[in-house]
DNA sequence: CTGGCAGCTGGAGCGCGGTCCAGGTCAACC
DNA sequence: GGTTGACCTGGACCGCGCTCCAGCTGCCAG
């Protein structure tokens, strides 16, 4: 707890730099994501570096897919120190391998979009080619 | 038993070939992403080959995260027949740049996490061969 | 004739992930 | 002293995309 005082940001700096909603950054502590924010005198919320940090962390499972339930139990690991470093891991990992699912899924949902954009251009092409009718 | 003068499915033979659930068919139906779904006497329904193909491509656009309400009106314009195909294309154009991004950034928090699992890799390692340190 | 099963309908309910709101507290500035 | 503005809290509410349910019909097997 050596940090200089001074590295701590309010909540619309927290909101910037997160990228979060407020709400989001409350409700994400209420729930358990993201444990003691250091608070000002005033009850105001004081976000350490370390704290946004954290939230990288969660934007990009979140971003990724993963459910609040998952993170959920992600933080709890995180907060039990450095003994679940090994059970983090294995969590990434999983997630990893269903991100490469993703991706994939993704792609080939992507060609077949393609091949029907495909089919749709090659149509319009006939059709301005040999105007079988009326146009407009 | 090819019966099928007609090539008529059950919707349980929907359900199965679709990937979506029986529920999921009638909501579609009701909404309007599904237009006009024949019926046996009874008052069951009875799915198309073409209605299916249909399905495959609500899928594909649904998999890709088009929301609902974009998928019905891609349906809207699919009723309105070839004089719809430009707007059609546009559509899916678009669709397939938004399916690009959601690529682009899905790989982006993949190399992330993919980080983090190299740090973690990191710390393991060297407890593993060096126990006796504490770090914080 | 009797059951059982597949499917029908309209409408209520759900899980997720936030988002919004009323009512209040403090600090600072005019 | 008064007003503004940032922020607080607990809890209600929302939009999406289904999912479930009660109560019913019709067909086929035993």
């Amino acid at each position: 707890m050596s940090a200089s005082g001074s590295e701590l940001l309010t909540p619309a700096e927290a909101v910037e730099r997160s990228g979060f909603s407020l709400d989001t950054l409350r409700y994400y502590e209420r729930i358990g994501l993201l444990g003691s924010v250091q608070r000002a005198r005033t009850g105001h919320r004081r976000f350490s570096e370390h704290d946004l940090a954290w939230l990288g962390m969660l934007r990009c499972l979140r971003d990724t897919g993963m459910p609040i339930a998952g993170m959920l139990r992600f933080a709890e690991l995180a907060r039990g120190g450095d003994g679940t470093v090994a059970q983090r891991l294995t969590v990434l990992e999983e997630h990893d391998a269903q991100v490469e699912e993703q991706l994939a899924h993704l792609r080939r949902q992507q060609e077949h979009i393609r091949a029907k954009i495909g089919h749709y251009r090659a149509f319009l092409h006939a059709e301005g080619a040999e105007p079988a009718g009326q146009d407009r």
